[in-house]
DNA sequence: CCTTAGTCCTGCATGC
DNA sequence: TGCATGCAGGACTAAG
């Protein structure tokens, strides 16, 4: 579920409620989401003191004693709490308890999240392109594309930047008036810039909206994000675009729905 | 190099 | 109401 404002959002809520914490001890109720070896996750982990959290592409990533490092994908339904309702007590897969105050739990209907630990020296995340909040980043990429994979496929390709999902993805194409099967090796400089501007700015501002709610995704208190009531193009299938008034439309593109304006955004040819 | 299908999972909406 | 199907903010793998 989650893409890079969503997980900002919740870095930004954990940070000051865990930094500096001590992990007593973690319960593993599902072993894959640790990896599969519980014990060691657990042992390794007890006792450790949180220092910071941070976000690195749709990664949290806890920096902890001794140069050691814990990093959590949440996937499609990962969400941490501090408390739980009934009905998702059921989908409690990790919860850590810390010395001297209420435990977090991870909570993952789907169990697709992961957690995985990192040893001192280990290169965090190698595989992760830059970050896509600033033109000055973004562009250099965007511009010099060589693949003639689809802009949506590359958009969505953590290596090329980190951090884009499916919603993101298609609003800003959509805001750069690009067709998401437009091969990467054509986008024009003029496209290119365009989106490299967009990119930053819708992000920046569902990361002030708190995330975007489409069903699962809650921040740490349950709470919805506000940014789906400012998507001009994501779930609006049939509905006029906001620009023009033709009726959006959804295809498949690299197995993900994909929305977008058939006037706004033409396949150049 | 690139695409497609399958996999991991559960729950919800839709249609017959 | 019951049951089948398809769909989901993700990402990895194998096969062609």
């Amino acid at each position: 579920m989650p893409e890079l404002p969503e997980v900002e959002t919740i870095v930004r809520e954990l940070k000051p409620r865990l930094s500096g914490k001590t992990i007593e001890n973690i319960d593993v109720l599902w072993p894959r989401t640790v990896g599969g070896d519980m014990e060691s996750f657990a042992h390794i982990l007890s006792g450790k003191v949180i220092r910071d959290i941070n976000r690195r592409g749709k990664y949290i990533c806890f920096s902890l004693d001794n140069r050691l490092h814990l990093t959590v994908h949440l996937r499609m339904t990962g969400k941490f709490v501090f408390n739980t309702d009934e009905k998702e007590r059921n989908h409690i897969r990790v919860i850590f308890h810390f010395n001297h105050s209420s435990p977090v739990y991870f909570v993952d209907t789907r169990k697709f999240g992961r957690m995985k630990l990192w040893l001192p020296g280990e290169e965090l995340l190698p595989h992760l392109g830059p970050e896509p909040l600033e033109e000055k980043t973004v562009y250099p990429v965007l511009s010099n594309l060589q693949s003639r994979r689809s802009i949506k496929t590359l958009l969505l390709d953590q290596e090329i930047l980190a951090g884009i999902g499916n919603i993101y993805a298609d609003e800003a194409l959509y805001k750069a008036g690009i067709h998401p099967l437009t091969a990467g090796n054509r986008v024009s400089k003029i496209k290119a810039r365009a989106l490299s501007r967009a990119l930053p700015e819708l992000l920046l501002a569902a990361v002030e909206n708190k995330g975007t709610t489409i069903s699962d995704y809650r921040t740490t208190d349950h709470s919805k994000g506000e940014n789906q009531n400012y998507l001009n193009v994501y779930g609006r299938t049939g509905q006029p675009c906001y620009k023009c008034g033709t009726a959006i439309q959804r295809i498949i593109v690299n197995q993900r729905g994909s929305h977008f304006c058939p006037r706004c955004q033409r396949v150049k040819k």
